[in-house]
RNA sequence: GGCCCCAUCGUCUAUCGGUUAGGACACCACGCUUUCAAUGUGGGAAGCCGGGUUCGACUCCCGGUGGGGCCGCCA
């Protein structure tokens, strides 16, 4: 059995954004990939910003995309509890422990001084680290007065002329030096940790052996280290994933657009295609391979080939991939996919009648290569269910007269009547039509022919949809359309 | 401002010192076609700059430039 043991561990306090989803990937990936485990944690410190729906938007997106954890706070697992704000006993501990080891101390001073202080040394272009001198102050003194004044905060008491090395599973050797980092803030109060600290205790107390997380945690990940150092924790390995970015090179974030994997969910792209897009956006496989389902990412995933540089979030290929990935699905899946985002489109009740279901699947079917993604399929078929508006120019095929779509109208006409009363392939409407105008300008029957019935300018070709449609409907839409002209 | 990371087509990327610098998306052209797709074929498109090292650098080293990230009583 591996001993590997990777974590994700978003904080509820959004939807899952797609960045956290990729890291979620994998470090799921790698696990499997290594016989490891993988275990999700909710980092729900922040009380004030977190809120249980996303909590719940969160797990449900990670199931969705099939992302499933070994351990979390719903399946559980040995060493829970999973979810922070369970843990705050253990925290006290490790303040406490801190403290008395002389390795963290109360700072009081006001949000105000800090503020003030950073302000000034921005100013002097000096980096804006607090090096507190409460740091010195005796410890029952400093317990006595933390009674009183409770606006402090614990402080991690930064050992001076560190070196700190460590090797990036992606980027190699990493150095970073103490003198550099400050007294950064471990708690609020003895039952209130913060971030750094609580990570660390979580990893440490999960057992996680490899860290896989952001580029953005590079500069953090000193101090996590400094912090295992003091509380005699093992150090875990760590790797850092090239970050995802919106068209101008920075940071993907919501004034890029859309960022949630809820978002991408609604819009009516595949979990399958999500995963696939993700996997190579800062990895590929070395091979000319692009389609990728999760359980083939699992085995040929390496996370030496994780790159180091940041990659742009490109929407068009996420839109082939879509694509390429509705493609594959069979009539019956996808028309199942599909129902909810019509009945929504059209204000229609999801039928469960035989035969509309029949009807909708040979409409989905003829749209499917058409389809980027599922919401598109109301408006690509709207015409299947009602009786097309449009422009009577849209009838004209190049530069014929109108007394000429009126002939060309009523030679459809004559056609379907004597010919396609019965129910046909459109193989067999392929052949009567093409037969019957014979050495006649095809353009100037079908394209009026098309228009009636769909009432675009483009859609798939008019036997097609007379086949679905049936003669009748046809009919009625042809002399319709006389009427109009 | 300090520290850190990064640098091949527009975008995602292959190349681990010797290649006509390969693939994918997007784009363009052609074929199939009444239109739009799908599909087939073809095309244009890249090593940031300057120094080294080397018989030979996209590849290794140094410097510059550019982009990004981090510097919270958020995570």
């Amino acid at each position: 059995m591996s001993s590997i043991r990777t974590r994700i561990a978003p904080s509820p306090t959004g939807n899952l954004h797609i960045g956290t989803a990729r890291t979620a990937l994998f470090n799921y990936l790698f696990a499997k990939k290594h016989g490891g485990v993988f275990v999700l944690r909710i980092e729900d410190t922040d009380l004030e910003r977190s809120d249980p729906k996303y909590e719940k938007d969160i797990l449900d997106s990670l199931r969705w995309l099939g992302i499933d954890a070994d351990e979390s706070p719903e399946v559980g697992g040995p060493y829970a509890p999973y979810r922070q704000s369970d843990r705050t006993e253990s925290y006290k501990n490790y303040i406490q422990q801190l403290l008395s080891q002389g390795q963290a101390f109360y700072c009081f001073h006001s949000q105000k001084e800090l503020e003030e202080e950073k302000q000034k040394l921005l100013e002097k272009k000096l980096p804006p680290l607090h090096f507190c001198e409460y740091r010195e102050m005796e410890a029952r003194e400093a317990e006595t007065l933390a009674q009183t004044k409770t606006d402090h905060v614990i402080r991690f008491k930064t050992p001076a002329g560190r070196k700190i090395t460590f090797t990036d599973i992606i980027r190699g050797e990493l150095v970073f030096e103490s003198d550099l980092i400050g007294d950064f803030s471990v708690a609020r109060k003895m039952d209130s940790a913060l971030y750094h600290l609580a990570v660390v205790v979580d990893d440490a107390e999960t057992k996680i052996s490899h860290i896989i997380r952001g580029e953005d945690h590079i500069a953090n990940t000193p101090k996590h280290i400094l912090l295992n150092e003091a509380l005699g924790f093992p150090q875990p390995l760590y790797a850092h994933l090239p970050l995802i970015l919106g068209p101008d090179r920075s940071k993907l974030s919501k004034r890029h657009g859309v960022t949630s994997i809820t978002e991408y969910r609604e819009q009516g792209y595949l979990p399958e295609t999500l995963i696939n897009f993700m996997a190579l956006l800062g990895w590929n496989p070395g091979t000319d391979q692009e389609v990728f389902a999760l359980n083939e990412l699992a085995q040929v995933f390496d996370i030496a080939k994780v790159q180091k540089s940041g990659a742009v979030f490109n929407i068009e290929k996420l839109d082939w991939l879509s694509g390429e990935y509705i493609r594959k699905k069979t009539q019956e899946e996808l028309t199942k996919l599909c129902l909810p985002y019509l009945c929504d489109f059209l204000q229609f009740k999801i039928p469960n009648d035989q035969f509309q279901n029949e009807y909708v699947e040979k409409v989905v079917a003829l749209e499917q290569p058409r389809l980027k993604k599922l919401s598109e399929i109301g408006e690509k078929t709207e015409y299947f269910f009602r009786m097309p508006k449009y422009d009577k120019e849209l009838l004209r095929w190049k530069n014929i007269t109108e007394t000429e779509i009126l002939t060309s109208l009523e030679f459809s006409e004559k056609v379907i009547k004597s010919k396609i009363q019965n129910p046909k392939s459109k193989i067999e409407i392929e052949k009567i039509f093409l037969e019957a105008i014979g050495e006649g300008d095809k353009g100037s029957i079908l394209w009026p022919l098309r228009v009636v019935l769909t009432g675009k300018k483009a859609s798939p070709g008019p036997f097609d949809i007379i086949e679905i449609l049936g003669a009748e409907e046809t009919l009625k839409r042809l002399e319709r359309a006389k009427k109009i002209l």
